[in-house]
DNA sequence: GCCAACGTTGGC
DNA sequence: GCCAACGTTGGC
């Protein structure tokens, strides 16, 4: 069971949002790296649910209830989507500082490229960041 | 608002 | 196939 990271500004499309909504396509990814990641994502999968240029943190936990499939709002049919469903938010939100603040971390894709969108989070990282959000 | 990082585009 | 120019993302 892999774990992964999606980020996504609270102003287009919240974790509330998604609560509210109980699944979303995740379409719209126009980024290889980031599209690999998608195609590699496996229903039931786990993912973060990060809140970017607004809020900073990791706020909730989705989960991958569609594979990738063709991404509709791509003319090309290059892109792929997925579909998200909510598992519930976290206890804490686990801020952008706590998570650089944290060695643990170091490693951690989307620290290391921050315009990465959709990226893989380790077990020992996911478990990490989980403690963290009590 | 600025700027660093990085991806894409297009001329050659 | 290289690389300069340009656009976008996202943190600060």
């Amino acid at each position: 069971m892999a774990g992964w990271l999606v980020k996504s500004e609270p102003n287009t499309y919240s974790f509330e949002d998604l609560q509210r909504d109980g699944r979303t396509v995740w379409d719209g990814v126009r980024n290889n790296a980031a599209a690999l990641h998608l195609k590699a994502m496996k229903a039931g999968d786990e993912v973060l649910f990060y809140h970017s240029q607004e809020g900073l943190a990791v706020v909730g936990i989705a989960r991958v209830s569609r594979e990738a499939f063709p991404d509709a709002t791509d003319p090309s049919g290059r892109f792929v989507a997925v579909e998200l469903e909510p598992v519930r938010p976290l206890a804490r939100p686990v801020t952008l500082a706590e998570m650089k603040a944290n060695p643990a971390l170091s490693e951690m894709a989307m620290l290391r490229q921050s315009r990465l969108s959709v990226s893989p989070v380790r077990p020992e990282e996911w478990r990490a960041i989980l403690g963290m959000a009590g």
